[in-house]
DNA sequence: GCCGTAATGATAATGTCTTCTCAATAGAGG
DNA sequence: CCTCTATTGAGAAGACATTATCATTACGGC
């Protein structure tokens, strides 16, 4: 991952360009239209190598399968649409979250993710 | 599934006995101290037909694998313990969250998972 | 433009979870 | 207690997502 390939290209540009995280498939769909030869494994590849770089970060919805987004993203939420299951981000976020757990345990994170239809489908 | 089986008694003892979501491994664990001899495929067997029949749910956390509680149980969320993997429930809910999507989303439902260490790991 | 080699992409292989198969077992009515 | 057959349990098989393989392609320094 070292080389400036027109493949390396294409996926960062698809993620500058997506507004909600996107599943491997997605990924492979919008950066096709850019390099249509790209492959599954090159994505995979360019997926984890990104992720190490923390320049994406795993966003991990209940029931859905694993997607990615932009890491520099200021803290958000998610809503995932069961008729189109695309995942759309949420950026207002519940106040005094971690005051929610039982005693004794400590919280250093969170995951609030909405279910429904999104604007397009309702 | 008409029969009151020794196995079948078991896995819903371990539900009833159990304050928290269980993974197909952790009821066969439990369900061995009541019937030793009992195999994950009669786990996963009747993990489906009493999901069928509402008696249990299906719990998604985020990054875990699933998860199954009785159905019953009012309205609540789940924590992890990243330290030893296990999910708890969480009887406290912020207002409110329906209104967090965005304009024309409509919200049927929600998932707050909270992430960090239990009260016993921390 | 050439060359060395990193990256690619088709496919095979892997890993994990879940379901299926089938001979053996054990509920439950008579 | 017998008999019938639903249920069980071990292992095979399946489904699915991700990773490895390897011949081919194409960056990029010279």
């Amino acid at each position: 991952m070292q080389r400036n390939t027109r493949q390396h290209r294409a996926i960062r540009r698809v993620f500058k360009n997506a507004e909600r995280p996107l599943t491997p498939e997605e990924i492979l769909r919008y950066g096709q239209r850019i390099v249509p030869s790209l492959g599954l494994a090159t994505v995979y590849r360019h997926v984890k190598t990104l992720v190490g770089e923390q320049w994406l970060s795993e966003v991990a919805i209940p029931g859905g399968g694993v997607r990615y987004e932009l890491a520099d993203r200021p803290h958000h939420h998610h809503f995932l649409c069961h008729s189109c299951d695309q995942a759309f981000d949420v950026y207002r976020c519940p106040d005094e979250v971690e005051a929610l757990a039982p005693d004794g345990f400590e919280v250093d994170s969170h995951e609030l993710t909405l279910f429904g239809r999104c604007a397009a489908c309702a």
